[in-house]
DNA sequence: CTCCAATCTTAGAGACACTCTAAGTTTAGA
DNA sequence: TCTAAACTTAGAGTGTCTCTAAGATTGGAG
């Protein structure tokens, strides 16, 4: 059954991601090439390619399951769900699934921090993946809470929410609790930065 | 003295510019090489990368000019003021700016709009451009307003205005004013989308 | 007008990401 | 043990981008 073939599979992605981190860390992402990355790894480079199709794809590895962390909160949300509700759920979840190769407490998972807020190409890839998550959750959204939003409304509060709290990690004073500021930011989006005037 | 030279060299870069957004639209953007752009605007493959540094570059070609943009915003505020107003002047500021080769109803300001949107290598470049020009801008606004905001709802705030108006604006029906959705998305923003439960 | 110096353009060589094809190897299951 | 499928690999090729050195053009000084 779930063989021996899956599990040589998953050992050369678990390699190749950690050569890859290694060697970016120590070198550069950009100093780093794929041959080297695959020498590493024992495989060659076109095996590389057979697991990743881009180099910067070995940094976004299991990305693709945010999208499951999304519709797993709106698979299991009430009909009458409330939207505040839900985009907390979906923010808990995604920031709880944490969907990654390693630990939280790996170092390579503090490199990979390190690189997605230092390298351009890989800050544009990480906004780029968290713009498309934040697609289909905008979609979700409006489909479960119609007369509450419209799609334009859908749209620009998971765009909000997912620009706010990009942008706010990312000035995370060491330290300082990253939950913490989470929900913080969260409950900012939702209710606003400043109080409403009267009128 | 501003001579024939840089006439030439604005030319020059304006030929580029429209001989890639055209080829763009006719081939598709990955369909496309800088051997052809360059060759339909009659230079060398290497004089293309004279004006631009990547392929993707030339289709973001006045993009720099948001910072200056924002630093204008910014050196004409008055030291009083107040958060909401310099976020909304703001995004009027980049909005009007639109600091573009091309006047508004330009047929490749179109076409540019269009790859921005369909091509996902160009969205992360948009993104990423969007995303730096909120860094400088948070800058600015904690620095002008130091005592009504910290560091990270400064970052928070311009995040969440930048990431709503790329996600609402994605999602503009066909015909409905973009200037009312800017407005009524960076109102949300700033006020909450939701009212904020009594207690 | 002529020549010099700075600037701009270009050819050419080369690194590297990525694609494709065809061939070789390993594994699952009969 | 044999076969079919899955996996790995070498090798050739395309396109982006860099770098260097040489050729062309322009602005200014004599």
């Amino acid at each position: 059954m779930t063989g021996l073939r899956e599990e040589k599979k998953r050992r050369t992605r678990q390699a190749l991601i950690e050569a890859a981190l290694t060697l970016f860390d120590e070198q550069g992402y950009d100093g780093t090439t794929v041959a080297e990355i695959s020498a590493r790894a024992k495989v060659s480079p076109a095996t590389f390619f057979n697991y990743f199709a881009t180099k910067e794809d070995v940094v976004f590895a299991d990305q693709h399951l945010y999208d499951e962390v999304v519709d797993g909160v709106f698979a299991a949300a009430k009909p009458d769900a409330q939207v505040a509700e839900l985009v907390t759920r979906t923010v808990h979840a995604l920031a709880t699934a944490e969907a990654w190769s390693f630990p939280l407490d790996h170092p390579l998972t503090e490199v990979r921090t390190r690189l997605l807020a230092a390298v351009p190409a890989l800050r544009a890839g990480y906004l780029l993946r968290n713009a498309v998550v934040g697609d289909r959750w905008a979609e979700k959204l409006y489909e479960t809470c119609k007369p509450q939003l419209d799609r334009v409304e859908a749209a620009a509060l998971t765009g909000a929410v997912l620009g706010a709290l990009e942008a706010a990690l990312r000035q995370l004073p060491d330290g300082s609790s990253a939950t913490e500021v989470v929900l913080a930011t969260v409950d900012r989006v939702v209710y606003g930065f400043l109080p409403r005037k009267k009128g």
